[in-house]
DNA sequence: TTGAATCCTATAAAAATGATAGGAATAATA
DNA sequence: TATTATTCCTATCATTTTTATAGGATTCAA
């Protein structure tokens, strides 16, 4: 299950998108136009900076606001800073690798077997997807 | 991430695809071999007789065995008695639907919009995977 | 100088997961 | 019939993760 952490950052980063002006937002307002608890929302768009695409600023009249358009925004990054790795299991994770402790041999186990065809499917999408197809 | 149970799970059943044998395999053979604890592995066995194709014998040279051939055993139904929903939010989910409390509108929600493509993408896999596939 | 905002870190509360426990029921077989 | 090996059932404990809150430090515009 979607963790509420991502859903709030997506539906932020949404928010930020349909703005016509760029100007900075404060979170106190997206977290009201969102329903969503304000300290929680500092915290995750805290996080979210780091990915380049989001920018803030300090001190009255400050806010967030985004650096890039909304199509170059993709969502393999949003994911993976909000939710964590893509995969289901490390050992199949392109990012987060790391080996199974109990699996002897990756390349017989079933469950890497299966995870590997998911993990290529949800990156697709993710993959052929930003932020803008996420608008209206 | 997977859980443990799951991941327990398919390994177990994959264990039982791989006998040559339609005997019974008692619980404790298949918890050494893979790893895994066996009294938890006896509460995820249980769950799995519910889909019909796991059954189970009691008692002196009782155990686990598969009713169905290998593929006739889909992942759809391994994945959803093991894991839930196969959907990220349940308001994109087939089988455990729930509406959304905090979102207004479903069909303008970027979040529904997102997860919609992950569990088309997910399911497709799942549907054109059976145990079978996850042998060698 | 004041007020409005982000930034930072700690911690508390709640929920989910993982694991264990103990015995009841069942069945084969000696 | 007694014994032994197994599943079945349900409860509970421990751990980890998630969700949320708190409080102040910092920044900046007016």
């Amino acid at each position: 299950m979607l963790s509420k952490k991502t859903k709030y950052g997506l539906k932020a980063l949404t928010y930020l998108a349909r703005q016509k002006r760029k100007d900075p937002v404060p979170i106190a307002e997206i977290a009201k136009h969102e329903n969503i608890s304000q300290k929680f929302l500092e915290n995750i768009l805290l996080g979210l900076r780091s990915t380049g695409f989001l920018g803030s600023k300090k001190g009255k009249g400050g806010g967030y606001y985004l650096i890039k358009d909304p199509s170059e925004v993709p969502m393999t990054t949003v994911m993976r800073v909000l939710e964590g790795p893509i995969a289901m299991v490390s050992c199949v994770s392109l990012n987060f690798y790391e080996e199974c402790e109990d699996c002897p041999d990756e390349q017989s186990c079933s469950v890497h077997r299966l995870m590997l065809m998911v993990r290529d499917s949800t990156l697709e999408v993710y993959r052929n997807t930003s932020l803008a197809d996420l608008l209206d």
